[in-house]
Formats: structure tokens, C-alpha cells, sequence
DNA sequence: GCGAATAGTTATGAGCCATAACAGATGTGA
DNA sequence: TCACATCTGTTATGGCTCATAACTATTCGC
């Protein structure tokens, strides 16, 4: 095969902005790509799974399988490009609720988020499991690859709340206020990856609260996500979310309302 | 095909211990099923991987394909059973980690438990997403099925953890008290399956508080797992379980060391 | 308009699940 | 003891998928 093509997902070269339009084609191409991709996603919700078959997408948009290698090169370059996308999506979807709240009601943008999180995540159980679980069995995320980044681009979010409280002076004091030596700087690469520009560092504890909550919050999603709180019914679910966010926030010395 | 065949997995007619002697026939069938999934476990292991193919477990055993649907009716049948096999293992091994434990001393047993629960997701990551995970994309868990009770089965351990605390007058309060009133009796079936016997049923803001322990305890253990905490190095997971377990013993009112 | 790159097609091969048809081994009853 | 039924394995086959090869039509840039 002529594997110089024009790298189906690798993007265009690195120069920023400079090949200032687009080309015809190039929109075409990246229009279908995003079809390809929407389509995936369409089955994957309608069939409840998240292995793809390339067969599949293809017949639902009117096409033969071999024509998708053109624009991936495989089953897993497409899975990859999914799980980024799924990182993007849950990454928006909980800043936009941060967003929506007054800035000032900090316990309302914490519940938020948190309500986000859950929200997206039994919307969307199959892309929940591309990012949380062994996604697809055989498939192997490139280390240190674009999934890794698109992770901690999401995972930002978190931080940058517990960032914003302490720069107000609203962070109380967490339950655990001892922090290992290796939480107290986060290393250098991911520091500069998950901190805000312009923003301090956060203080070891709160980074550490920071992980305990969100630990707290996946918890509670993943495994009601899976079903393993069907027991207890819709009301006791919610009843139970909103137990670990009170939980969470407090023990982090995150502001909330006493009650 | 002739659906009548001995029932794979399904076992023997539910007289429980009448036909005493598993004739001779019977041994060997049953000592065959478990070198499958003793064989479909090893491979899961070297190929990191929770599909299975027949063709190589088959080949693994020098066997041909064809042959496992004399014991598996399709490969979801063997997965059931592996994921059963599973639970059952993690209950086996935090029950035996718990016990080897002085039962007087609580702080070390809810420890120990904990430890166990992480230690068997990081040393069988791939029988963990079996569990905990949408396991294999296409798979459909039988629903209310065996992997249900297994399920439960497994779980009831924490449950019977706070249940002794309990007994013992050691429960302090939780940081939450109030429980919604669906978490009040925790529906009748699961309550017989979940309840040890002889033991009286745990008040309500100590069911609660179990479900948020869980919550806490399994977040930390599948982020870890599946290597969302892999950029704070091995001593800061450690540290930061540590942190986890010392929080959730807190937060439920089960007893624990000041520090 | 012409040549080159692009986007699609059909044809093909290898691998896997699953079933069918058949064959050897094993235990059972007259 | 021997014939029969059952159980356990085999080879043969069909259908489906991923992936590549070889070929064709379209479209873009000059």
C-alpha cells in the first residue's frame, strides 16, 4: 500500500496557521472523516458496543469498507481518534456546566461539574467505557500518545476549580492535610499540561484533595455507569450522588454550605 | 445442532449433594472446563487482552476449535463463567486478607481489605475490566443473571465489615448522617443475598456510608488501574491510597487511629 | 484541456465464530 | 463378552470481518 498518503488523522504539518485556507479538498476530506466518525458513534449508541466494524460505517453511509482506509489506517487509528474526541467532548461538556453557574456560587459550579460528569457519562456509556475502561480488548493505546494528553486536558478541569477557589481564598483546610512529597509538584511536563496559564501552583494538599475527589466522583460514576447500582433504583441513585458530592467537597476543604 | 448436550456450565440437576459420586465421566468433563478457562485466563494475561479466541485456547491445549462447544455453547458462555470465576476470586481473596487479620484490631482489617481490593486489580487488570468494565464490547450480561449474584456476592464482604463494626459498638458517625429513605431497606431480594445470617441489618446512614466507602475505594483502584494515575509515579499512588483509605474509614465513622 | 493526486470500486486472502458431518474412545447392559 | 449408546474429539464448510491489491473515475491545479 502507499503508506505516504496524506496521514489520515496525523493532521497537517506543524506550522500553526499558515496554510490559510483550507483547500476544496481538504474540507471534503475532513468533512468526511467527521462523518466517519459520526457515524461510528451513531452505531456504537444504537448497537451498545464499542468495537466498530468498519463493514458497518460503511454501508450506513452508502460506501464499501476498503474506502475508509483511505482516511484511517486502521480499526485502532479510529478508535484513537475517538477516544480523543470523547476526552474533548467530556472536557466541554464540564466546563460549559462550570461555566453556566455564577462564578461566585463556588458550591454550585462544584455540583455542576460533578453533575456534568455523571450526566455525560450515562448518556454516553460506550464512550465512558472508550475512555474509563480496557476499551476495546485487543486495542492498545499509543503510550505517551494523543489519548494521554486528551486525558489530562480533561482532567484540567478539576484542577482549575480547586485553582480558582484558592485564588478567592474560599479553600478551606481538606480532612488529609499531609501530602506526600511526590504529590508536591505534580512533575514538570504534566504540571505545564494541566495548569492554567497565569495561575499559581496549587498547594500539595489541595492537589491531593483534588485527586481524592475526583477518585470520589469517578467512583460513584463508573460504577453506577455499569450498573452495579441498580439495586438501589433511580432515587437512591441520586440520593447517593449527591451524598459523594457533599462528601467530596467537604473533605477537600472545598466551600460548601453547611447544612 | 443438538441443544440437549449436558449443559456446559450449567451444572448438575439442584439436588444438592444427592448423587454423591461425580462418576468418573464427570470428572474429567469438569476438570476440562477448568483447564479452559485456566488456559483463556493465562492467555488473557500474556496478550493483555479480554477477548478470547477459541482457536488459541483451543491450540494452547492441543486441542482443535471445534471441540470447546462440547463444553461452552458460544464464547459468551465462557466469558459468564470467567467473569463468575472472577468474583468470586476477589470476594475469596479480600474475605482472606481480612481474615488474616486480628479481629480486634478493625482499622487493620478495613486496611487490609482495601489493599486486597487494589492489590487484585493491579495484579489482574484484565479480569478486573472483566468485571468492572464494559467488558467485552459485544458482550450482554445475562440480565439478573449469575454474574448478578455473583456480584453481590462479592460485594457483601464491605457490607459484612461494617456489619461486625457494628456488633462491636465501634461505628461512630458518619460525616453524612442523613440517608434518603430508598437507602433505608436496601430492597428485600439483595438484602438476603447481601446480609450475612445472623447478623441484624445495618442502619441506613451505614448502608449509605458503605456505598460511598465502595465509591471511593473503587474510583482510586480503576483510575490506577487503567493507568490514569500513572504521571505521580508509584510512590505517589501509594501515598495517595493511603490517603483514600484513611478518608473513606473517616468519612464512614468506621474506626480509625488519630494520627 | 492535461497530468497527477484523490476517492472510490471490485477482487482477494487470511482469520475467526459457529455448525455439520463424521470417527474414535469409553462406559453400560444383556 | 460383546454390541450399543454416549461422549469427545476430528475435518469440512459457510459466513463474516479486517486488511491489502489492483483498477477506475473524478477532481484539482496549472
Amino acid at each position: 500500500m502507499d503508506t505516504s498518503q496524506t496521514g489520515p488523522g496525523a493532521s497537517e504539518p506543524p506550522d500553526v496557521a499558515s496554510e490559510a485556507r483550507p483547500s476544496r479538498r481538504e474540507r471534503a476530506r475532513a468533512a468526511t472523516i467527521e462523518e466517519i466518525k459520526e457515524t461510528a458513534l451513531r452505531l456504537m449508541h444504537e448497537q451498545g458496543r464499542t468495537d466498530l466494524r468498519f463493514s458497518d460505517i460503511a454501508r450506513e453511509m452508502g460506501m464499501t469498507a476498503p474506502a475508509l482506509y483511505r482516511y484511517f489506517n486502521d480499526r485502532d487509528e479510529l478508535l484513537t481518534a475517538m477516544i480523543v474526541d470523547a476526552y474533548d467532548d467530556l472536557g466541554d461538556k464540564v466546563a460549559d456546566a462550570r461555566e453556566a453557574v455564577d462564578p461566585e456560587d463556588l458550591p454550585g459550579r462544584f455540583y455542576a461539574v460533578a453533575a456534568a460528569y455523571r450526566a455525560w457519562a450515562n448518556r454516553d456509556p460506550q464512550r465512558f467505557a472508550l475512555i474509563f475502561g480496557l476499551p476495546v480488548p485487543g486495542y492498545i493505546a499509543p503510550e505517551e500518545g494523543p489519548t494521554t494528553e486528551a486525558a489530562q486536558r480533561a482532567m484540567m478541569q478539576l484542577k482549575a476549580m480547586f485553582l480558582d477557589a484558592d485564588q478567592r481564598g474560599m479553600l478551606g483546610s481538606p480532612i488529609i492535610a499531609q501530602a506526600h512529597p511526590s504529590l508536591h509538584k505534580p512533575a514538570k511536563d504534566e504540571d505545564e499540561v494541566m495548569t492554567p496559564a497565569g495561575a499559581g501552583p496549587l498547594p500539595p494538599e489541595f492537589f491531593q484533595a483534588c485527586l481524592t475527589a475526583w477518585s470520589m466522583l469517578h467512583g460513584f460514576v463508573t460504577l453506577e455507569t455499569y450498573g452495579h447500582f441498580s439495586f438501589i433504583g433511580p432515587e437512591g441513585r441520586d440520593a447517593l450522588f449527591d451524598t459523594v458530592v457533599r462528601l467530596t467537597a467537604i473533605t477537600s476543604g472545598y466551600p460548601w454550605p453547611d447544612s
